[in-house]
RNA sequence: GGGCCUGUGGGCUAGCUUGGUAUACUUGUGGCUUUGGGAGCCAUUGACCCCGGUUCAAAUCCGGGCAGGCCCA
């Protein structure tokens, strides 16, 4: 059972689902790196399985890069190394002896991408290049840790790409849009696209977009990026290319990162008092059949399970048969809490009906699918969910957007949006005075903002979100 | 970065102040029985985070480490 409360108290609530649902075992002993069990590996492989589709079909090609990266290849783009030299693990020894040249322990790959990359591209012929890789990566995180959410071994995906001009860098950038409303959608996320102030952007990037998804307790949760890099990297790499003229020239590239935090963001938006709501497209079961037995129909309604399983496995669905002696309503809580999205009942009253009987998780709708179409009916229901899902999470998202005008009356756990003249000085003066976080303005505007700076009053037409981060 | 709290079978927990025999529940295992929202009975496995100190004696006191949680910057 689920003792915390999600709306009273989120961070107790989230750390008991991820542990009762048995997604993670926290229990290895190194901090923020915690075990994938069988369950939550399965569903973290589903998301990586949507990626890799989604990539693969914008003719990205995958790729494994070494873990460690020399210190001399690290050090060459400044605004990189500043931003992550406070965060990264060096391996200094090997065996016995200390190493001449220190290695660091990747935080992200473009270091050790970017002298192969000098060596593959040589003309336009090459370009663009795109490529990807889902691996781990390792920060010291010196916060609380969080299963998922903020961790030091990192589950990532990055893709990064080369490009003759700024131009067709920027078209991979709306191309990663498009990607990325695929997954989300999968996910039943909502969220965000805003381009990052100048002192929250990646380290070395020309411009970074965060995509930001609203939790529950009014506090963002960035669950990916995507950036703009010019050629920030390919000057001090020297990733070149020979244009139509014969004239060398560098790369423009772009990279976009995500990471296990989608899935920290799907348990965050979607779980409930009752533990996890899978997303049908993510979950590792999508149903769940409990036969009801009793003592005249045993043989029955097991052969009837086996037959309805068959039916459903060989539509496509993932389901799991719960044959195990228990007592049905000790399986409903334990499929509750692992969240599959529905729950089907046989026993002897619907086959005598011909029906099966369905729970929702999302909903706890109940009601009576047919037999003869079985299938269709349950990927009906699963189709049904997943909207309702989305549509809710949505309607979440919406009801923390506040505008405000002054910097009185801030409200808390809410996202405010506002007007801002864009210069640092101001934006700082709102970040600290409310400890809250500018977190940009849309990458693509829904329409045209004419206002004044929240801070100094200036006429502007720039207006942003910030909202306080988890 | 600074501060506070915690660590006992797989999980949760009593015991710690005042040093000596480790408690309950749950889970697991075997069996009987039962099955439309956590049934019951019997049997049974299983623990004091690590290192050091004080002591005749440490889960308990002291120091350090590791890990977890919370608050503030």
């Amino acid at each position: 059972m689920v003792t915390m409360l999600k709306e009273e108290n989120f961070n107790d609530w989230y750390n008991e689902i991820v542990e009762k649902a048995n997604l993670s075992d926290k229990r290895y002993p190194v901090k923020g790196m915690n075990v994938w069990t069988p369950y939550g590996w399965k569903i973290m492989r589903m998301i990586d399985t949507y990626i890799r589709q989604e990539l693969d079909a914008t003719d990205h090609e995958e790729v494994c890069f070494p873990l460690m990266i020399p210190e001399t290849e690290f050090k060459k783009e400044k605004d990189h190394i500043k931003g992550f030299d406070s965060e990264v693990y060096w391996v200094t020894h090997a065996g016995l002896n200390k190493l001449d040249v220190r290695l660091v322990v990747r935080p992200t790959s473009e270091t050790a991408m970017y002298p192969m990359f000098s060596l593959w591209i040589r003309s336009h012929q090459d370009l663009p290049l795109k490529v990807y890789q889902i691996v781990n990566t390792f920060r010291y995180e010196t916060k609380q840790t969080r299963a998922f959410i903020r961790v030091r071994e990192i589950h990532f995906f990055e893709s990064h790409t080369c490009h003759d001009t700024e131009e067709d860098a920027q078209r991979q950038i709306d191309e990663d849009v498009e990607i990325l409303s695929k997954i989300a959608k999968r996910l039943c996320l909502p969220y965000t696209l805003l381009v990052r102030t100048d002192w929250d952007k990646f380290p070395g990037a020309y411009y970074t977009v965060g995509i930001d998804t609203v939790m529950p307790n009014g506090r963002t949760l960035q669950i990916g990026s995507i950036h703009h890099y010019r050629t920030n990297f390919s000057e001090p790499y020297n990733i070149t290319y020979e244009d139509e003229n014969g004239e060398h020239k560098y790369v423009h590239q772009t990279t976009y990162g995500m990471s296990e935090r989608l899935l920290g963001a799907v348990i965050g938006v979607h779980a409930d008092d009752k533990g996890l709501v899978m997303p049908p497209d993510i979950a590792s079961f999508q149903a769940v059949i409990i036969p009801i037995l009793s003592k005249n129909n045993t043989e029955l309604v097991t052969k009837e399970s086996k037959i309805l399983y068959e039916v459903l496995t060989a539509a496509g669905l993932r389901v799991k048969l719960d044959d195990r002696d228990a007592r049905p309503g000790s399986k409903y809580y334990d499929w509750e809490i692992k969240g599959v999205p529905l729950r089907l009942e046989l026993g002897g009253r619907d086959i005598e009906n011909n029906v099966v009987t369905f729970v929702r998780r999302d909903t706890g709708e109940k009601g009576t699918i047919d037999a003869a179409t079985v299938a269709e009916g349950t990927k009906l229901m699963l189709r049904v969910i997943a909207d309702s899902m989305y549509a809710k999470a949505k309607e979440i998202q919406e009801s923390h957007m506040q505008d405000i005008d002054s910097m009185e009356n801030i409200p808390e756990d809410k996202i405010l949006r506002f007007g801002w003249c864009g210069c640092p000085e101001c934006g700082h003066a709102f970040e600290d005075k409310f400890d809250i976080k500018i977190l940009g303005h849309a990458y693509r505007p829904e329409h045209a903002y004419k206002g004044k700076c929240i801070v100094c009053g200036k006429d502007t037409d720039m207006q942003v979100l910030a909202a306080h981060t988890m």
